[in-house]
DNA sequence: AAATGAATAAATCAATCATTTTTTCATTTT
DNA sequence: AAAATGAAAAAATGATTGATTTATTCATTT
């Protein structure tokens, strides 16, 4: 049987061992017998198992990033962008179990504080998201005008309280609601009347 | 020397030591030394060292909560009341730094999931605050009439997250500001137009 | 050029023992 | 008699060791 070895499956593998075992328990070898190659093989690929871990996870973080960029510039009314952003970012890993594992086996990859972000470039992309969001809807006329920057780090930190309320400690439908009831009361609060 | 033996000078001095040394650190003995008492004499007041902790904790967090309550029923009017609620609650913290030390060694007290809380009655009581703040509300016609149930705990859930994001982590400035802003959008999004 | 297996280096784990700290309790002090 | 104590017992912690597993490198093979 010959072994796959392009990055995409390399990582599609790695994320799945990755989920099942945690960081700490799975070794190389475990990844290597999945993809049908050599352990020392695998090391052609990466500098070695954290750059693994690394560059699995980004390749998950990026993935779920796209489907929700694509979703918002599917439709051209803000408000509409504003609340799929919401929406879809939020049910995402729902459906992505595997990096929903992986979210949970290893919280720090979202932090709830900035200091210690491990993959700025993703985050910085999601905030500017949120902030040509915000400008649009500001010089439309439809959304007051608040301080951009505060409002998008502000969003941001609501968005990845509810991530981690919801799928890393797992609380449920009624955290489900309370990101309705969240999103609602922020979209008024945003709107102008 | 006469040892000072009532409770609220032990939990006054533990908080002190365990906000120095944590939980782990401390040693029964650190706070019997500062008390002027012999170890064993400790153990006539609690049954052991994590009870000990725990009533050191349950009280410093009620003196915080009685400020808020306090501050919050000297307004009669809602929209001030809501306001304070949020500010004092807020700011406290800033003050006490030993609860807040303590707070920084152990975050697991102020748990971003219900699952794990561990002073119940202070969380209710809490909540039970912001509750009856919205009844007022909404029956006085300031807010409009959303889930009363579900919007106090999603208030509760952003005020311990600012708790976090502003003690635990400690990111300064702009988390206050963000704090601030974020506080005028729900209170927008609240009101009633 | 890509992949491998075998060798080396590093990390992990369990077991043991010495030391510190917690907790109890019989006795003393107030 | 109630409160406090000091000394002893029990429990927890920490450092050390050596055995085992796992990560990583590299000379050789495909």
């Amino acid at each position: 049987m010959a072994a796959k070895t392009d990055l995409d499956t390399i990582f599609e593998t790695s994320l799945e061992v990755f989920a099942r075992y945690g960081f700490r328990r799975t070794r190389v070898e475990d990844i290597a017998v999945e993809l049908d190659m050599a352990t020392s093989t695998l090391y052609r690929y990466v500098k070695n198992k954290k750059d693994l871990y690394e560059k699995t996870v980004r390749y998950g973080i990026s993935r779920w990033q796209g489907k929700v960029f694509e979703a918002v510039y599917a439709s051209e009314d803000v408000m509409e962008q504003f609340i799929t952003m919401g929406e879809k970012g939020y049910g995402y890993l729902a459906v992505d179990v595997h990096l929903r594992q992986i979210l949970i086996n290893d919280p720090s990859i979202f932090p709830l504080s900035p200091r210690k972000i491990r993959f700025p470039e993703i985050d910085a992309a999601s905030i500017h998201l949120i902030k040509s969001i915000l400008e649009k809807g500001i010089s439309q006329n439809v959304f007051k005008s608040v301080d951009i920057d505060l409002t998008a780090e502000l969003l941001y930190s609501l968005y990845v309280m509810f991530i981690i309320k919801t799928y890393v400690k797992s609380e449920g439908h009624s955290t489900q609601q309370m990101f309705e009831q969240g999103l609602e009361l922020i979209l008024n609060g945003l709107a102008k009347k």
